[in-house]
DNA sequence: ATGAAAGCGCTAACAC
DNA sequence: GTGTTAGCGCTTTCAT
């Protein structure tokens, strides 16, 4: 056996990762074993807590520090939940700091991965899934119930946002079709008729979004008009050139809030005044809605209530073993501030110049 | 010896997290040993093609997915990298972005640890250092290199930001004081006197930006004004408040992006208007500061390169084996944009007004 | 080229 | 109470 005190000298397939302390270090330091140090460390009863007080003075004096992933192994459990987010996204920024505190002191720890234009929504799952996460949750997940079905591989998650049917996703969401009803009917009240939806592409979501959008125009004897976008700034930002050039909308309906700021920032940019102009609502209510230089006319949907509900789903299924589906809808909220307006007779020569130029 | 195509019969402490396929199972489908599929599926060479054609394609068709957690432990490589950063930061968001991109490819997993009020940095480094990474890249780190060396406890990091003085750091950053003297600069050329500054708090890296704007100030014979904020929009709102009732200052440079976009939406919301009445720079040219609505004049410190740059000084500590330290400092840009204009002769009405609502 | 066997650092059952 | 033992699922020798 060789010398314990020591690198191991070979096993060990490169020496970029220096040997750490093991439990057998701490076990031999106090004159126990093994065992005892790991359930004393863990705060088992059973020890006395004489042994117990030697055993902790011990580790911490060595500055012993568990390796998480022997125990996982050893276990079976990671105690971990994971969380797909969009880092750039403030609206998940503030969804992911709610799920850290709700989570806190509940005996998990939290895992992020992030989603990006690079790193892409079945492959952040899949680390978690990879990493064994016993849960996962899922902030505005894009992908279509099979494809997410096959990436989750069996693990119970839960979805913020989307309305997912699948037998072991929670949904943990906002009516859209009511929210953007009443975008729309707030934007007839103020007498709007020619109003445009900038969709966030062709995935779940924004799907049901749209739709909604479609539905309340027709109802209103009103023709929709839908022009594709995303959800992110740039995309609204071309959508934003779109609408501009082919319509003479007064009002855009975009599909979030990251969205409009883009169609906000375009048109503005374009010399085109909101809302004396062009009416502009958005959807998420994020920190940036709120701003002063900003006040963009939103849905609110309650998304601290929605991040906290998220974490007590996905701890039930795991910890109490719930396996039957649950869905939380949150009413939505309209939040009026200073992008909708009623608009205006005829086009302003801003707007008119504005196409002119984009014609060009 | 158990059924191995059942569940365990008993050692699983519990049914929470069900069986999975191991390398076993698809060994026993494939009729070849472990070990063999071990070497198959991590492509290295050796196995015949006929047998790894076969056992890929088993694999394949089990949907066998390898325990990450089992092969970590058992080559002592986890080839993960650590990242620290807030949520909530659109900054942080960005070189997030980059980091990732930047990572791609390169074998490594990045590893996220979200840094929030409820979940300081010292724990989410914990983290990090729990789940073995290899090395760590810290986002504007706010710990003392006293604290941050035990946290790290002998990993390599490599800091984005602040100027940490410890062997095993690589350091990325902007020339702060550089940057915050180009701010002054900018505001004396426009013909500005009094120039208050909301700091970061008492932490390193807003200590060098206070440091840097006191003695800009000192420097051309002005006395320096030095409230205390913070690294969000919140602690701007409140320095602006005291900003507002305590000085008659024309222009303020706030710690960063955040703070200064607090402090422009508490002076607006109290009818200061920006920047007839008082000029505001921020620091990181975040994707905010871009916006039209905002179009806040801040220091750009080239952070795709700093991104970049981090995951090079990462990926070669723990690749190359490279010891020595390595540190980078790139060359800040001034963007003006229309938060900073002339001061008036006088305080304007708005001005005395916002006071005077203070003061009550 | 393939199989057998010995761990990685820990946990959990079981003896003592 | 405490120590011993047998794995967790994988990687990596070392035989064959």
């Amino acid at each position: 056996m060789p010398d314990r005190n020591l690198p191991p000298a070979m096993g060990a397939p490169d020496d970029r990762v220096r040997r750490r302390l093991t439990l057998q270090d701490i076990a031999d330091a106090a004159g126990v074993s093994p065992g005892l140090v790991s359930m004393i460390l863990r705060g088992q009863s059973g020890p006395s807590a004489a042994t117990a007080a030697k055993v902790t003075e011990v580790a911490e004096r060595l500055g012993y520090r568990p390796n998480r992933t022997a125990s996982q192994l050893a276990s079976r459990r990671t105690q971990l939940l994971g969380v797909t987010s969009t880092p750039g996204n403030p609206y998940h920024g503030e969804l992911v700091e709610e799920i850290l505190s709700r989570t806190n002191d509940r005996g998990y720890e939290v895992l992020l991965s992030p989603v990006t234009r690079t790193h892409e929504e079945v492959g952040a799952i899949q680390t978690l899934v990879d990493s064994r996460c016993e849960v996962i949750i899922l902030l505005n997940t894009t992908l279509e119930p099979g494809r997410l079905e096959k990436a989750l591989d069996g693990l119970p998650a839960v979805v913020v946002g989307p309305s997912v049917d699948l037998p072991t996703v929670d949904v943990v969401r906002t009516d859209d079709s009511a929210a953007v009803t009443m975008l729309v009917e707030h934007l007839l009240e103020l007498g709007h008729t020619r109003i445009a939806h900038v969709d966030g592409g062709d995935l779940y979501l924004p799907r049901t979004r749209r739709e909604a959008y479609e539905a309340a125009m027709v109802r209103h004897r009103l023709s929709p008009l839908v022009v594709s976008g995303g959800e992110t700034e740039d995309r609204g930002a071309e959508a934003a050139d779109e609408i501009l050039g082919t319509s003479d909308s007064t009002a855009i309906i975009a599909y979030n809030d990251l969205c409009a700021i883009g169609i906000m920032d375009s048109l503005q940019k374009r010399g085109v005044r909101i809302p004396e102009d062009i009416s502009i609502t958005g959807f998420d209510n994020n920190r940036i809605a709120r701003l002063h230089g900003i006040a963009l006319t939103t849905i609110d949907p309650l998304k601290l209530e929605q991040a906290r509900r998220a974490v007590d789903c996905a701890i039930e299924r795991v910890d109490q073993g719930r396996t039957q589906r649950v869905i939380h809808e949150f009413p939505p909220h309209l939040i009026v501030r200073a992008t909708t307006a009623q608009p205006k007779a005829r086009a302003s020569r801003r707007v008119m110049a504005a196409r002119r130029a984009i014609d060009t």
